[in-house]
DNA sequence: GAAGCGGTCTTAACGGTGTCAAGATGAACG
DNA sequence: CGTTCATCTTGACACCGTTAAGACCGCTTC
């Protein structure tokens, strides 16, 4: 027994009664246990009870569940965006081949270790662009680099193809298989416990159908 | 004022006590509120109100939500299942690039008329073969078309890829088309409302690569 | 230093949810 | 007619998102 006794399970411990820097703390908390529970097991209490502190306090930072939940997604972005530019930037031979092949792993995989948090970028909500602006300028920069890789092709390949239906074309292949992955069909079809082989198969066939001149 | 006076709000009117077929009346008033709301708005008590029943009814048919929303996931699979038999025999000319043209909008045009209930589908939860064995039935013939179609331009465009390489990376990209359009990031990408245009320009696209000799 | 303003957090409550144990009902069968 | 048993109801529990009202305390201002 300690000194202090502890009156409620949910008690907040905390030195100040003001927490410092509690939106974090929350996008934080919400991270964590995403990262091994499921979106589905995000409830609000539970997040202000990790960052200790009572039920209604997250509503100071944030304007309901939704906007805490876009702050996550906001933050995936922000990640995939930081890895995609080192997968592209450490290409030793700029080709483009060479470039799409780099991306298209580094995002089906990053989708597909965090499979959770990249359930929550995408989600039907976050469709108003006013209402979470943040998050789509974060969105749209990730979208950005396959808008520019598409081009490139586009252009290596002799402008056969339009380059915003190459892009999404590309866009759709990528997100249809880490979807299909995280969520089990393709898993279940698949001799590995590991989506590499099948990302690789996928990637050699779908790159050279793109560069084919 | 009838003679019967109304007790309750949620008081259950039906004639008899027992309702007939509760097991149906539970998936036919969830796919209705699935119809216009979206799965969100399921919840276990409002589908038991509009099937005319308590709270507790429904478990006397299903373990539990996730049970239900199985039911509503398999009876979506057979729908789309329906769909993909009537769009591949209404192809006139029985070409493999005609089949894989009329098999990726029948696919995509069932996801983005039905979001809610294509969402259902493809559920983490659903993961588990032997909790979800009809499911998976039905899952798998919705595959095996795929396979199928595979198969055939696999021979057609000489034996180059692999059959199943292939048929999941037509998967993908038709998933991909139809999730990014139903979660907004697409949607917002395109000059239309409606995704036809897109999807005509990735479907041409997409088909010349896997027909190229 | 004292006063008090205002953002931050708590307390307490509301209605809603999924789920379960116990009991009431009534259709089918002897 | 009486029994059985799946079906449905009642009532409860713990948890959820959200809100209104008030407690706290760091900041500015005198």
């Amino acid at each position: 027994m300690t000194t202090r006794g502890v009156k409620k399970p949910a008690a907040p411990r905390r030195r100040s009664y003001h927490h410092g820097d509690l939106r974090q703390a929350l996008v934080d908390a919400t991270l964590k246990l995403i990262a091994t529970e499921d979106v589905g097991a995000v409830s609000l209490r539970e997040v202000a009870r990790r960052a200790g502190v009572t039920a209604a306090a997250p509503y100071h930072h944030f304007r309901d569940k939704d906007a805490l939940l876009a702050a996550v997604a906001e933050e995936g972005y922000r990640a995939l965006n930081q890895r995609m530019d080192e997968a592209l930037s450490s290409v030793r031979a700029p080709r483009t081949d060479s470039q799409l092949r780099a991306l298209a792993r580094c995002y089906v995989r990053f989708a597909v270790e965090h499979p959770a948090h990249y359930r929550v970028m995408f989600r039907r909500e976050w469709s108003d662009e006013e209402k979470y602006a943040s998050l789509h300028t974060e969105g749209m920069r990730a979208y950005g680099r396959l808008q520019a890789l598409a081009q490139e092709a586009k252009e290596a390949t002799g402008d056969k193809v339009d380059m915003d239906t190459l892009a999404f074309t590309i866009w759709a292949w990528v997100h249809g298989l880490a979807a299909l992955w995280n969520e089990g069909p393709l898993r279940k079809k698949s001799r590995s416990d590991s989506i590499e082989p099948l990302l690789e198969r996928s990637t050699e066939l779908f790159v050279g159908w793109v560069m084919a001149k």
